[in-house]
DNA sequence: GTTTATGCAAATTCTTTGCAATACT
DNA sequence: AGTATTGCAAAGAATTTGCATAAAC
């Protein structure tokens, strides 16, 4: 069974080919990847613009996710349904960029502390990026 | 004394009138600043241009550092002595974002505690962005 | 006087919008 | 058939680069 077509499927989406390659895309990465990114495999076969509109989609559609990154330049990774539900989204998972190979993956099972704030001030959401060194480049350097 | 004036001396950097006006914007917020909210004070006194590199050169010189932001838009605030020296910076300190007046802080004194990663992984810096009410919105509300 | 920074013009890149043609259900 | 999605063209932002002028040291 296709695991991108079902996804589109649970959100009504319509079966097109540049959807079920950019899923295809983030499906097979476990890093988080950049518009620019995608432009490099999925453009031209697709137009830019169908880019564009497809991220937007996914977006508002809680398919994928924002990941910050330490360089500006946004990039996006799948929802799992461990911390998405249709309605509802937690990102309060934690986002580690290696230094050495430059990737940004989720932590998905590693959980973010509780942090005491100062007086008056509510937390509703938190989004921490490690960076450092994943556990494949660390094999490398031994 | 002026503290602009001795930050540029300390990273033996020309004192010019955008360089100091802009310094002098960082200083007077205590919360970070997109290149967008400078434009708006500084243009067109100074040109868009100048401002960019301006902003370049603070980087680099690491009196300025990036905060991250949900929206995507890079942000910028001082970095402060308490966790910055020359040539190393540290920016594991917390940045807080109020979902009502929009304004990001860096919150110094509040610690990250310790995360247990996944084996292999191995942290060198943290940067946690949280989302909720400040304490100057929490008082409004009641 | 020499070096560095600025302003202007223009080039590039990034992102969004409108609309007709096409593909999906 | 009816609706959603795409591609293209083009507009609008955001960012970068080159170069002569001006300011700082």
């Amino acid at each position: 069974m296709n695991v991108a077509v079902s996804i589109l499927n649970k959100h009504q989406l319509r079966h097109t080919a540049c959807r079920l390659e950019t899923l295809a895309i983030f499906i097979s990465k476990n890093f988080a990847i950049s518009h620019n990114d995608l432009e490099k495999i999925l453009v031209p076969a697709f137009d830019r613009v169908t880019l564009y509109r497809t991220l937007k989609t996914f977006l508002e559609k809680g398919i994928i996710h924002k990941v910050l990154d330490d360089e500006g330049t946004p990039k996006y990774a799948l929802c799992s349904p461990h911390y998405c539900s249709m309605d509802e989204h937690h990102h309060n998972h934690v986002h580690f960029k290696c230094s050495t190979c430059g990737k940004t993956r989720c932590l998905d099972n590693t959980i973010i502390p509780k942090i005491s704030l100062p007086e008056g001030f509510v937390a509703k959401e938190f989004n921490l990026l490690i960076q450092g060194l994943c556990n494949a480049c660390s094999m490398e350097t031994r």
